[in-house]
DNA sequence: TACACCATACTTCCATACTAGTCTACAGGC
DNA sequence: GCCTGTAGACTAGTATGGAAGTATGGTGTA
């Protein structure tokens, strides 16, 4: 296990300790520090973090909502697999939404928030290639951007909640995926809700979210027991 | 409060009990047996229930995740009014998602499920007008059979978490929204799903899923006090 | 060797006890 | 009358012990 041993250092002794572990964990199986198919077990966490069992159960139970714990009653908790079905299932949910998203944007531009994502660009073009993770976090910022600027912050919530799934193949890939291209599609985007190209946009965005799956096929076949292995025979993608 | 006094009986002692509370609780208050803004606290569910604090507490989580319930530590927990900006920003992932769904069954119509669809259209039918709880369930349904039809279970699970604000509104509405114009709406949807008109079905639903919230400020008028003061004086929708 | 049985050491889930922060009502000083 | 301070009754959050269920390793019996 990677986590340092003074664990319990991270934690804010002022606030609540649940959402901090929580975040601490989260953070920590996206990143894939904890390897897929780890067994964990309450009180492990709870006394590496020097904290009761009750908070760390609660984050247990939240990080189970959010499909990267599995919880067995009476078993153990397990860090779930990556299941090639839920990145797809979660890629939908993510599609239909940052579309409608990029297609309010088009319909009526705001030039202060082009220049800015163009901005952000600029930043991404920088790190492309060299620092994934930095990539990662730019490109969070950057779809993160898009969906205030349209005033949806709700809705964005409910993205990052799918995107984690997307996430940890993203992690696992490291510098596999093409940064480099995932840019110039920032860069279609925000060019299409510059001119008001309703359709345009809508359909880079949805591009733009396919392509970043492209290379998931490569990284199961590398990381096979990192995946769970397919529930559905038949077609679905 | 109308919940029965001997509400254990409810519970299943074999099965988990926090998350049978959370279904019921949250039951409670989409059908607004418990009022927007009333006050609760663990320890008043916990001997109603006849169980100690910690389930009810893990229930109260979910509740407050799902915009349900306010948690505020220390002070007490209070069950959220209706929050008219809650509403659209569900409105808009939920559309966003439903779009999509019935844009995939209109570029490959199954004719059984075409049937099944048209089968439960005919049921609405027949409780239009009548009884608005029968009739929300039966929505609910005809929504998820779309869904599953086009095997995005994972999609609907999370419309289903947008939908409860949705719903709240039509359970304080009760008999004042259109079923009738509903019902004639999903056999658009249907219709355009049927001859494969891929922007039609679209369409019909997007249509569908705003003209669900007509009566909102109507609503909103008649019963101020279960709604939030609007928390953007702007424009937003 | 192979299999049934059982003790033991886990696990999660629930109950209970305790801590610390917040609100309320009332007493006392001005 | 009005403000301030404080005691007490709340609240949620955390800690801890116990109950019920499950996996595991060893033992006895063929």
């Amino acid at each position: 296990m990677i986590i340092a041993h003074d664990a319990a250092a991270r934690l804010d002794p002022t606030g609540a300790v649940a959402p901090q572990l929580y975040r601490l964990l989260r953070e920590a199986i996206i990143q894939g520090e904890m390897e897929p198919g780890t067994r964990i077990s309450e009180s492990e966490i709870a006394t590496r973090y020097a904290v009761s069992r009750q908070p760390v159960r609660e984050a247990f139970i939240k990080l189970a909502e959010d499909g990267l714990l599995e919880v067995r009653p009476q078993r153990g908790t397990f860090v779930c697999k990556i299941s090639v079905d839920s990145v797809m299932d979660a890629r939908f949910v993510r599609e239909a939404i940052e579309a409608d998203i990029v297609k309010a944007l088009a319909a009526d531009p705001d030039a202060a928030l082009v220049r800015d994502l163009m901005a952000q660009i600029e930043e991404q073009r920088v790190v492309a290639g060299r620092d994934s993770v930095a990539f990662i976090r730019l490109d969070e910022r950057f779809h993160r951007t898009l969906a205030e600027g349209a005033g949806r912050s709700h809705a964005w919530r409910v993205v990052e909640g799918q995107k984690v799934q997307m996430d940890r193949v993203r992690h696992l890939a490291t510098r596999r995926f093409p940064m480099a291209a995932l840019v110039e599609q920032h860069g279609a985007i925000v060019h299409a809700i510059g001119r008001g190209d309703i359709a345009g946009a809508e359909q880079a965005m949805r591009l733009h979210l396919r392509a970043i799956l492209t290379d998931l096929p490569e990284v199961v076949r590398d990381l096979p027991n990192f995946f769970e292995a397919a529930r559905t025979p038949g077609r679905l993608y």
